[in-house]
DNA sequence: GGATGTGAATGTCTTCACAGCT
DNA sequence: AGCTGTGAAGACATTCACATCC
């Protein structure tokens, strides 16, 4: 299959949280208009964006929600469980430890480490933060398939070097660093700082 | 000028933090080669990046770090200070309101709202959580700059066109939905669940 | 010599418009 | 008639390559 764009796979999770809502209303059947307006795009995307994949709908009818959702979520490899590792229990950590959205889509946060003693012992939710040092031993055993760095950002890179060493191949990176990493490790950025700024300069260029 | 694309934005900031590093170890200058390994780009990006605003070079040189750094900061709008507001005081906008890293860099949290009557009253590193029905009074006084969503995804558009409808231009959306909104507001999103299930989608096609 | 600044070329993503099913 | 599926067109973003200047 040809390689898809990060942009269309991020509609098409939008687009399965909207499917999900109408599972849960009880509707039955959506347009490509109905899936545009709530994913911020607009009809034609919608139907590209399946069509990549193959062809989901009745013409006439539109899409069926059930069957829809089953291929979205069979596409983004949501069918199955993740484990999840946090490195860095700072604010960020803790939150990303605490919050108990993530268990409900399959993302199961089971380790999270710190390099900091007076944090490692530390227990939230049942999950006890552990000494950094233990990485090594602790994946050879259960490895996570994702790793949520969350460390100041001096110590981003080395962390995850680490990680990709010890086969890590999925990494979602909350510090302010680019992640320099082998061509087939997936990193994913979240950087509130940019944001911030992308909003002060839409507020000054208007 | 003509209107800048977002990814474009977002480099800047990207190159802006590189060079507060430079600042910070006594760096004169840079090259494009230099701020393109940061920046995850490459030195020809840079350069256009740059060109767009106009011409802040020596060719033969590089760039001046300070002079790079103050006309980024410029033209991102960072030589003045926001006022922000944080709407939801739940894990996400609790560790927003605590983290002290966004007044380092000119963003101040002066407003925490919830509509929880048990978290209402609760105080933060001396932030008071407010009750959600008080932005009303509140905002007329000290009007945010920026409008922070961190409320359940139920409620995220009412509270929207309620911060717009009293004059915020800017909303940083933590809630998984999108907002529907004038064209002169400003929404960027931060949403962990697309980004964990863009890894979930890479994890599965490689 | 060395690195910028930039038109031209390329590549990627989105929109259009309509043929094709139901 | 209604709505999907899709090639073609268009808009947008990135990369190339080289003239330009310090």
């Amino acid at each position: 299959m040809r390689r898809i764009a990060d942009p269309t796979v991020r509609r098409l999770s939008l687009y399965l949280r909207f499917l999900e809502e109408c599972e849960e209303r009880g509707v039955a059947t959506v347009s490509s208009e109905g899936l545009a307006h709530r994913g911020a795009t607009t009809a034609a995307q919608v139907r590209k964006d399946f069509s990549l994949f193959g062809s989901f709908g009745k013409r006439g009818l539109g899409y069926t929600v059930s069957d829809l959702a089953k291929r979205l979520r069979n596409i983004l490899g949501l069918e199955r469980e993740y484990v999840v590792a946090v490195v860095g229990a700072g604010k960020v950590g803790r939150a990303l430890a605490q919050y108990g959205g993530f268990a409900a889509r399959g993302f199961h946060v089971r380790w999270v480490y710190d390099a900091d003693p007076a944090k490692v012992g530390m227990e939230w939710n049942g999950l006890r933060v552990r000494d950094v040092r233990r990485i090594e031993a602790d994946f050879p055993r259960t490895p996570p398939d994702i790793a949520i760095v969350a460390t100041p950002a001096d110590a981003a890179q080395s962390v995850a070097a680490q990680l990709v060493e010890l086969g890590v191949r999925a990494i979602l990176n909350f510090a302010p660093v680019h992640l320099t990493v082998p061509d087939d490790v997936a990193v994913k950025n979240v950087n509130m700082a940019i944001e911030l700024e992308a909003l002060s300069y839409a507020l000054r260029h208007r």
